[in-house]
DNA sequence: CACATTATTTAGCGATCACTCAATAACATG
DNA sequence: CATGTTATTGAGTGATCGCTAAATAATGTG
């Protein structure tokens, strides 16, 4: 079952780092996007020839998936990790500020690979696309039961809608990749989670 | 100059009708983003040949950006009409309000051309991809503007941020996108419009 | 060593990409 | 009618797309 460690195996060993050519794949994949990412991009950036790629991740879509999960799973864990705070302001304040944090690291304009990998494009990427709205929307609907939790708890006032209030932070946190991509720094992504975070509920 | 209307013109006249084509033209790249829209897609929508398309259109991009000034001086000119609303209140209420309905027509999980025809992608798209950053910097720099009227004029309160404020309709305006794109009704963007209206200053 | 197994290199597959040329067709004018 | 001008059709350009077969190389095992 795993590839990616073999403790003994027979046959000519792979002659490349798994997870560091996984890993500059989902970077290509970050900066491009699904269709705008080419199997020379890829092939490139990873160093291995298009056989050894086929070899050992499938093709483009399966290598797609698998990098998207190392994204998940890294650069924005925080997300899932801010539903473990302990009130409902602090989660969609560590939301908002670390991804405001995360979206200009390395001033370089990126945005959330999640939003920007495949919104639209031809019928080649189209199981993406309906990957990354499933993904999108199971996120946004973790974030609302956690705040149905909060406000069961006492943590959210009874006018409070918990709905509304994972939409909104949602649809911020989707705001701030294009705001990011264009150019918007550090600071004013701050400012934009000050700004929202002043109407949660008391 | 004019290549719609031709009085009086020598040589074989146009087969097809020029605005249609390029509305046809504008609803694949809506649809599809720059990119992923390919000629056969075009000139199977427009109903013309490759041919045709270059002759009236010049090339792929050309057409794309007649297509975007066709969109914003269509689709979503109530953005810029926004702006004349009396009260900035009215103003972020309108842009928000007409948003949520102008995503939600026709049933069709359509964002915003201006945002998912080229967010990432490959070399190819990038003069697009600037030239639409430019154009969201411009109509989010316009909104600002319009709201440091709005404090001048005593519309809005001491305390408030303009460019905060531009930033937050902005943003949500975005996000609104990809919400739409991941299938929220109608109600979910009032409702996500109402939310984000809550904080405005008086 | 031979042998099985797996990964590499090398070369190239058919399809599609954006785009264009040569020939022809449809108009206005003289 | 002939002529000039412009738009069409039809065929096809080189380049790139995702992907793969065949040969070779590198390992463990007997």
């Amino acid at each position: 079952m795993s590839v990616t460690k073999s403790p003994k195996r027979t046959g000519r060993p792979r002659g490349f780092d798994y997870d560091l050519a996984l890993d500059r794949a989902m970077h290509v994949f970050w900066r491009k996007g699904f269709e705008g990412a080419s199997l020379n991009d890829l092939t490139a950036a990873m160093g291995i020839q298009p056989a050894s790629l086929y070899k050992a991740f499938g093709n483009k879509r399966t290598l797609f998936e698998k990098a998207l999960a190392r994204y998940l799973a890294g650069p924005v864990a925080f997300v899932h990790d801010a539903l473990n705070q302990p009130t409902s302001f602090s989660v969609a304040d560590c939301i908002l500020r670390r991804t405001a944090e995360f979206l200009t690291e390395r001033r370089s304009r990126r945005g959330c690979m999640t939003i920007q990998a495949a919104l639209a494009g031809g019928a080649e990427g189209e199981p993406i696309r309906r990957k990354l709205i499933a993904l999108r929307v199971k996120e946004q609907d973790a974030l609302r039961r956690r705040l149905e939790r909060a406000k069961s708890e006492g943590d959210l006032p009874n006018h409070a809608d918990p709905a509304d209030l994972a939409r909104l932070v949602t649809a911020i946190y989707q705001g701030m990749t294009v705001q990011a991509i264009n150019g918007a720094s550090r600071d004013d992504l701050f400012r934009l989670a000050d700004t929202t975070l002043q109407i949660w509920p008391k």
